[in-house]
DNA sequence: AGTCTGAGTTCGATATACGAACGCAGCTGT
DNA sequence: ACAGCTGCGTTCGTATATCGAACTCAGACT
């Protein structure tokens, strides 16, 4: 058994786990980054948008950005940190899910590809080696570390 | 604007954004695949366990297998299916993220590696022509598909 | 007959989510 | 100066979900 909080899963989800987090950080991977605007795109109530923020602040996944367009009083937006930009592939993973198994008739809202050479991006699963796995998991090893063994 | 459930994942996270859904998938990848097991290792509730795999199986993410033991009465377990393996990428993007923005003091609880070469294997982007793109987007161009403008 | 086990249901208490309404600060036009 | 607008939240009352513990049920074993 592996455990409860001792799930890499887990803690991760502690964070972007919560109804309405991982939609907020796509919308401002996006480029919407305030607060109104960020609802809109979502649809999540104020109220929890402005604690999912917060906590998405606590967290170190956004910083609150002070700013002040010409002549108007100083407003706040919200960027991604590192940790913020490190969830981009389990955000694009979970986007190409949603494309390929609850796809819309229009097909793919939205378009990824490598600027360098325009094909098409994915996430897939690469070792450090460089190959880049299949998707079915077969080529995958898997190791609990000892340290969590059942004692 | 992207809308509401335009979005794909939005669309993915209607499958699996609820609380426990990526946990007792992550215990079906490790090969937990009874309901007891399942809920001893993750802590969800019997109830919202129950829920949880209704839904899952419902969504084609898992399937109901009836097995049988010897001597034992016909019992069931959940198995992946293929939209339910095409998640892996999802899962292992988020587990690297626990394990690199919330580490435990004992190191990462499960190593991932490949089975040819034994190099650690990530979840990373990868363009259709081969290129593994940086962790900091610079390399990326997305495109909204026409089709979803605001009109 | 009685016990054990795996797989759920049911139940009352608590926590979260929901949408609508309200608050507030500072600019802008009059 | 003063009303109005806007961006950004907070408050409120209700609906829904989650929680842990207790209960059920079927079939095999003793």
């Amino acid at each position: 058994m592996t455990g409860r909080r001792v799930c890499s899963v887990a803690r991760a989800l502690e964070i972007v786990g919560e109804r309405w987090s991982l939609l907020v950080l796509r919308e401002v991977f996006l480029g919407v980054r305030r607060f109104d605007a960020i609802g809109a795109a979502t649809g999540a109530p104020r109220a929890v948008l402005a604690d999912r923020l917060r906590a998405l602040v606590e967290a170190g996944v956004l910083v609150r950005w002070e700013y002040r367009d010409a002549g108007a009083r100083t407003r706040h937006e919200y960027r991604l940190t590192g940790a913020g930009r490190a969830l981009r592939p389990a955000l694009v993973a979970l986007m190409q899910w949603g494309d390929r198994y609850r796809p819309v008739p229009a097909g793919p809202p939205l378009h990824i590809e490598h600027a360098g050479c325009g094909a098409a991006v994915r996430a897939r699963l690469v070792c450090d080696d460089g190959h880049v796995l299949d998707d079915d998991g077969r080529e995958l090893r898997a190791y609990p570390n000892s340290a969590f063994s059942v004692p």
